[in-house]
DNA sequence: ACTGGCTCCTGAGGGC
DNA sequence: TGCCCTCAGGAGCCAG
């Protein structure tokens, strides 16, 4: 489901409600995820305050006593916060309730998900010491996307998706990415330029805390923790537009797949050669 | 060391 | 109505 101003999204509406809580229970409902959600979560979890809530890349990081829960969402996955005696959801693999009678509840038809513990600091894990950098952070700069980009041979959408360079983008944000720089998809890395890494890096930021704004992009089923929708679908201009018209020139927008997603764009905002 | 392709899983939607 | 096929917001793994 979520890239990162979902991820975002969703830390920042869970922060206010159970930030600062005790754990009184937690509960494994079905534990076959990516990885299997540790079984001991059930007795170490009990007692333990939530102290804070911070996303890193595409997982959330609850940090409590004795270590940090690393929560990732796959391409289904749901938290919110309920009511303790709520009635468990058919996908309702997981869930943590607080002694003021809400619960964190973990959702994920596909199970794409993961679950993991860490009692060490979580920047030494597995699945985080090996991610790139935030896009909103400083240290996303043309400069360091020119030098990783120049070096690979993969297309410049799937070096924006690649996790190990910049986290957080998925699919849809590329693809609007891509857009707003007017850089054809299949492109390789390496033919991107300095000035067209600077644009890349700005618009980027633009579109990521534009959504982020808008509570993130609602294609089905993604809410925040409290079940609110984001509306920055509104706003999408090409993902899921294959076939229409492109808002900027009206020609009929195109799909290819890349790397097994599909990526949308405009023939000719996105024109393969460089412009000129 | 890279790269592309496959895979995990469920559900929705289209075509027949 | 129902069956089958395709597609879906992610990312780890493996062969080449």
């Amino acid at each position: 489901m979520p890239e990162l101003p979902e991820v975002e999204t969703i830390c920042r509406s869970l922060g206010t409600k159970i930030v600062g809580q005790t754990m009184v229970a937690a509960r494994i409902k079905n534990a076959k995820l990516r990885q299997p959600i540790p079984r001991k979560l059930v007795k170490i979890l009990p007692g333990q305050q939530l102290h804070r809530i911070t996303r890193c890349g595409k997982y959330i990081l609850l940090h409590v006593d004795l270590g940090t829960l690393i929560i990732h969402l796959g391409m289904s996955g749901n938290l919110q916060i309920k009511p303790s005696n709520h009635e468990i959801g058919k996908h309702e693999h997981f869930n943590v309730t607080f002694d003021d009678g809400l619960a964190l509840c973990y959702s994920d038809p596909r199970r794409f998900g993961a679950i993991l513990w860490t009692e060490k600091p979580p920047s030494q894990h597995g699945v985080l010491k090996n991610l790139g950098c935030e896009p909103l952070s400083q240290e996303f700069t043309a400069e360091f996307l020119w030098q990783r980009a120049r070096a690979k041979r993969c297309s410049i959408k799937q070096l924006l998706m690649d996790n190990k360079i910049v986290t957080g983008i998925g699919n849809i944000y590329a693809n609007e990415i891509l857009f707003a720089t007017q850089i054809y998809p299949l492109r390789s890395a390496a033919s991107i330029t300095k000035e067209e890494c600077r644009n890349i890096v700005k618009e980027s930021r633009k579109i990521l805390r534009l959504a982020i704004r808008h509570g993130g992009t609602t294609l089905k089923d993604y809410t925040d923790g409290k079940g609110k929708r984001g509306s920055f679908q509104r706003y999408l201009k090409v993902y899921g537009r294959a076939g229409k018209e492109c808002t900027n020139c009206q020609t009929k927008l195109a799909m290819v797949r890349i790397g097994q997603r599909s990526t949308v764009f405009c023939p000719r905002c996105q024109r393969q050669e460089a412009a000129g």
